[in-house]
DNA sequence: TGCTGATAGTCAGCATACTGACCAATATCC
DNA sequence: GGATATTGGTCAGTATGCTGACTATCAGCA
C-alpha cells in the first residue's frame, strides 16, 4: 500500500504547512502582524496602484470571494485603503497607504529569511531546482484551480 | 522588486492550492465526496486500527485540533468509528467501517489519477526529482510546524 | 499516597479557500 | 435601443489550519 508521504499531494499540502508556520514566526519576531497572504496582496497593490480586486486576485492566484476579506483586513488594519471606481462603478480601486508602505519596508528582511528557513534542508543548486520544478508543475496546472494565475 | 512567484512560499501555495483541485475534480467525477485531508486520515485508520486522534494526527501531520472536526466528519458519514479507549479514557480509538473500506477501495483510481494529473507538466524524472527535493526540505522543516510529522 | 506536571480531546475564535448564489453595473449583439 | 450576457463584488455555508484555553485523566515522584 502506497504511503501518504510518496504522494505529491500531500507533500504540497505539507511543505505549504511549514512555509506558513515559518513565515509567521519571522514576521511575528520582527513585531509584525501579517499572514503570507496578506503580505503578497500588500506587495501586489504597491507595485499595482489602483487595480481592482479582481485583477489583484488574478496576479497572486487567489479566489475573488478570497480577496474580498483579505482587503478587509488590509483595510481594517490601515495599511491599504478601498475606494469606488469612477470609471466603473462595480469596481473597487485599491490603495496602499503610507504606513502600508512604511510596513513592507520594514518588513522584508523578515520575509527575505522566511523564504530562506523553508529551503534550509536543500543546498542552493537544490532549492533552485526545487523552484524551477515547482514553476514547471504549476504552470501546467494553472487552469485547474477555481483561482488560475492571471497576467495584468 | 522580487515577484511573488519567485518566493518558494507562493510556489508552496499555489503548488497545494492545484492540488486540492485536482484531487477534489478527480475524486468529484468517480462520484465520491471526500477530502485529501479525510482520505489521508482514513487511509491511515485503515492502515493502524484502534489508533487514537494524537497518534493518528502525528501520522500526516495534522494538528489535534484539527482531527477533532476531520474524524467528526468521517464518523458522520459513516466511514470511521470513535469509541472510548479502555486503556485511557482521555483517548478515542478509532476504526474504519466496511463502508469506509469499500470506499477507500473504490476511490483509489481517482486518487492516483489525481496525483499524476497535478504533476503532468514534468517528465517522470522530473516528478521524482520534484518528490525526492519536497521529502528533503520537508523533513529539515519538519519541526517548525506546530503539527509536525511523527512516527509510530 | 498525594501532589505536580504532562497528555488526550474539545472548544471558541480567527484566517484562508472554496461552492454557489445574488445584486448592480457594464458589454455585447441583434 | 433594448434584450441578453458578462463582470465586479459580496454573502452564506463548509472545510481546513492555527492559537490559546479548558477539562478530564494519567504518570511520575517525593
Amino acid at each position: 500500500m502506497k504511503d501518504n508521504s510518496d504522494m505529491p499531494g500531500h507533500l504540497a499540502r505539507r511543505f505549504q504547512q511549514i512555509a506558513v508556520a515559518v513565515f509567521l514566526a519571522e514576521v511575528g519576531q520582527a513585531g509584525f502582524d501579517l499572514t503570507p497572504v496578506q503580505y503578497a496582496a500588500l506587495a501586489t497593490i504597491k507595485a499595482n496602484p489602483g487595480l481592482d480586486q479582481v485583477t489583484l486576485a488574478g496576479l497572486i492566484a487567489y479566489d475573488r470571494t478570497t480577496i474580498t476579506g483579505v482587503v478587509d483586513r488590509l483595510v481594517q488594519k490601515g495599511l491599504a485603503e478601498r475606494r469606488a471606481s469612477r470609471r466603473d462603478r462595480r469596481a473597487r480601486e485599491l490603495e496602499i497607504t503610507d504606513e502600508g508602505r512604511r510596513t513592507l519596508r520594514r518588513i522584508t528582511p523578515a520575509v527575505e529569511s522566511a523564504q530562506q528557513i523553508m529551503l534550509r534542508g536543500l543546498s542552493a543548486k537544490e532549492a533552485e531546482e526545487l523552484m524551477r520544478l515547482l514553476h514547471k508543475a504549476i504552470a501546467a496546472g494553472n487552469e485547474l484551480s477555481r483561482a488560475p494565475l492571471r497576467e495584468m
